[in-house]
DNA sequence: CTCTCTAGGTTGTATATACAGGCTAGTACA
DNA sequence: TGTACTAGCCTGTATATACAACCTAGAGAG
């Protein structure tokens, strides 16, 4: 199990962990490749390497002939920050409310015990909440938790702290997953949502830490009243989003 | 503009279009790094890169001992990355049609003109097509482009270019938003996705050259043939991606 | 015939070296 | 003072080499 890792990976968590204790903060200088060839005793090709992985996944930003930098994380988050919905919803000025309808802890089984990579049978919380803007239903949560990652997950008040801002408090959430669809909601969702005849649209997030997966959700949204966004670059001035422009009406013919 | 690619670079093309013309199909054996340094006469470890990176993408897998594969499913598109359907089919090994339903010159109105900020009454060529896996509709496309941006868009034969294949080879499209929904589809969508109870996933995109959007689409999806997929690291190989353990269960009670 | 083991191909990693090209500070010059 | 230029650091790429670990087909032993 304990199989040493490559000396690449040992350089990328090293610059990883100065970054997430905060000695590197955004925009601050991360050693250049000659300079860890220095420190950690590796070849250049090595340190360039681990560099390179971290400018792909987004922690670090190369310029040529300048160095290596820490990211602004905002450029990337714009989705991740949409995993908290209480943030979300503050964002649009929006009052946050939320209600727990059950937890417990459970035995992982079936699709559970595959997205968290462990045995059948493991100790996972269940945790199922709404989460209202202005009182209006905007997202069911439907979570699992690996129960040995969060072990006083149960204790904690989610009315006040969603499950997503405590579990980035426990540690930080490194790489996630999702998927989107579109589903007709069971009658459980609609009642939870209350919503009729409308259809879902249904996150489906993975999110790993230190890497293992940690937590497993699915998150259903109704249609009428939720939306992801994003783009691809900075969209900056004062433009129309496309959000505001696009309207409800549909196809014709 | 005409950068000369770096040669690793050159070689992952070269294997992407291998396998997006069908040459190369799911689980076939790729060139070997060693067969690469013969056949296009570089190092290994340009070789080891071009692959390397490929595997990261989730365009190949690899395994110590035995080789490099094509991978299965990469049935899905990722969220946040501009696609173009036929390619993305192609590369699942499938096969892509269109049919064209309609297209026309029109004067934009309501939405149309405040998506692309031109004025009422601007000259805009709508396409209306659906898009085929296998024979199964996959996709209901239904497009404005900017008259002034592609004169010669009504002339195309889009059932053997896409649109957005024409449109990048115009120009570089640089930009791009998007909204993704989930809707209750109406009966012209139903009629040409041939579905009928069921919710459809909606991408709404627009998309900008040189600083001015130019065209516009909704692309309608049958909830249950399609679903977009998210990264924000990489969770790295040999793990169970998250599409393939989530079922179609859903939530109980 | 069946089992074991090994040779050779394949990926994974690490190093040393080399050259090209981008960026900047500071020097030399006008 | 101001401008041009260059030295030096940085990243980006490419190659040659080396060793480890993994996998499999096939040779060889029983």
């Amino acid at each position: 199990m304990n199989a040493a890792k490559p000396r690449y990976q040992q350089l990328k968590d090293l610059i990883i962990g100065r970054i997430s204790s905060g000695e590197l903060k955004p925009s601050d200088r991360v050693p250049s490749e000659n300079e860890l060839v220095e420190s950690e005793s590796v070849s250049r090709m090595t340190a360039n390497r681990a560099l390179r992985e971290l400018d792909d996944e987004g922690y670090v930003e190369r310029v040529a002939g300048r160095g290596t930098f820490v990211s602004d994380f905002r450029s990337q988050s714009h989705l991740l920050e949409v995993h908290n919905i209480a943030d979300e919803i503050a964002l649009r000025g929006h009052m946050h409310s939320c209600k727990v309808i059950r937890r417990s802890l459970q035995h992982a089984r079936g699709e559970v015990a595959k997205a968290l990579h462990v045995a059948q049978g493991t100790d996972v919380f269940h945790l199922l909440l709404v989460h209202f803007e202005n009182d209006v239903a905007i997202q069911l949560e439907d979570r699992h938790v690996l129960a040995s990652f969060a072990p006083d997950c149960l204790e904690q008040d989610f009315e006040s702290t969603t499950p997503s801002a405590y579990l980035t408090a426990i540690a930080p959430l490194q790489e996630a997953e999702q998927v989107v669809r579109a589903s007709v909601p069971n009658a459980a969702v609609k009642k939870h949502l209350n919503i009729d005849d409308e259809a879902s649209l249904v996150v489906i997030r993975r999110t790993w830490s230190d890497g293992r997966p940690v937590t497993f959700a699915r998150l259903h949204h109704p249609g009428s009243r939720y939306e992801l966004t994003g783009h691809y670059a900075p969209p900056g001035k004062a433009r129309t989003t496309l959000a505001e422009v696009v309207q409800l009406e549909e196809l014709r013919q």
